[in-house]
DNA sequence: CAAACTGTACCGAACGAACGGTATAATGTC
DNA sequence: GACATTATACCGTTCGTTCGGTACAGTTTG
């Protein structure tokens, strides 16, 4: 059995409760596996499987994101591909994100340059949309950057209230909201185009 | 000594690390107090740190931003407010929030009532500022949401980029942006009224 | 074929360290 | 003297981790 089997467990595990609050008691519990069998797996502890959840998470962000907003076609529909793999990888608001997690809590410092880079990889995706849609360096930036925020928001929110529709509000706007050339004052609609 | 001393080292330690992630030690170090000085103040041990800080933020909100949006006054104006009270408590995007970290854990449980009253009652807030800004109940309650939304979302992308900026800007855009009229389709804009 | 060996998967038990928490006695302060 | 405050020492528990070892499926070797 690869390690890659326990990913679905340990994701669900250091969503809920974090770095710190997932205790080993707990991913054993959740995996099946005693404690010194997960060390057969994972010779680096915690910080290891913490790892390869982040390396799965990577593989699944460039399959169905990344690689989903750079293929040909109309950016629109790009961007509701992308809504729509996110409504399903937080179950519709109810299931928070990890790398936000892992922003907080005792090992922020050992994961923080990879979270970084996943935001980075992610905005950046958009906002390489958002210039074939014919917005400028500048204003593409700062709508992949509002994208994101919106995204990172609504989960939030969703949480707090435990009430999945501000997420899927969100997420059913997004890609209108982002081509729409109106809401931000002194802008001229650029000329959008289409596809590639 | 009042307990609510020992608030902001507090604050700042759980807004860090997180419920589980501060430890009595980091505790005891980040207050220069002893563990028995500790449970002399707070008899109920960390639960009782945590609801301290979660009294104080209450007290916080309804004076810095509930009774400031309550208060007559240019709707735009009293959202540009709290604006700029945000950008103090979250020192310009570079310090998290408290209530989300709130939100995972292996505390969740014990806070998430309280943490889930203070985003509801934000929400209601600024949906009552919109609702007389000229909006109606729905579209209010929507925007009020996106506001929280956006502050939340801002916070996690200032924190994974380790960049304050986009906070700074949402910060900046987001009177005018609540208030437009045009950002949503088929929306017709509202007859807008000053003041109360 | 059978005996010996190898590698993967797994687990019970225990490790030292740190956890959250509590006595008790000594301090400072009015 | 009374009372708030603190330091020292300690409690039982749980933490992440490691050790020693079993079970078993191949594979190699005689």
């Amino acid at each position: 059995m690869p390690k890659e089997t326990y990913v679905p467990s340990l994701l669900r595990l250091f969503r809920q409760y974090g770095y710190d609050g997932a205790t080993l008691s707990k991913i054993s519990e959740a995996t099946g596996l005693g404690k010194a069998s997960l060390y057969h797996h994972f010779p680096g502890g915690k910080d290891e499987m913490v790892t390869t959840v982040l390396d799965s998470l990577d593989r699944w962000l460039d399959q169905n994101i990344l690689q989903c907003l750079k293929r040909p076609g109309e950016p629109i529909a790009r961007l509701q591909q992308m809504g729509d793999r996110l409504l399903e990888v937080y179950e519709g608001g109810r299931q928070p994100c990890l790398s936000a997690i892992l922003l907080s809590g005792s090992a922020r410092d050992v994961f923080h340059d990879r979270v970084k880079g996943i935001y980075r990889a992610w905005i950046e995706a958009i906002t390489t949309v958002l210039k074939e849609a014919g917005f400028d360096e500048e204003l593409a930036r700062q709508r992949g950057e509002e994208a994101v925020i919106l995204i990172q928001g609504a989960l939030i929110v969703s949480q707090a209230l435990e009430d999945g529709t501000p997420f899927q509000r969100v997420m059913k706007q997004l890609p209108q909201q982002l081509i729409d050339s109106t809401s931000v004052e002194g802008f001229e609609p650029p000329t959008l185009r289409t596809g590639t």
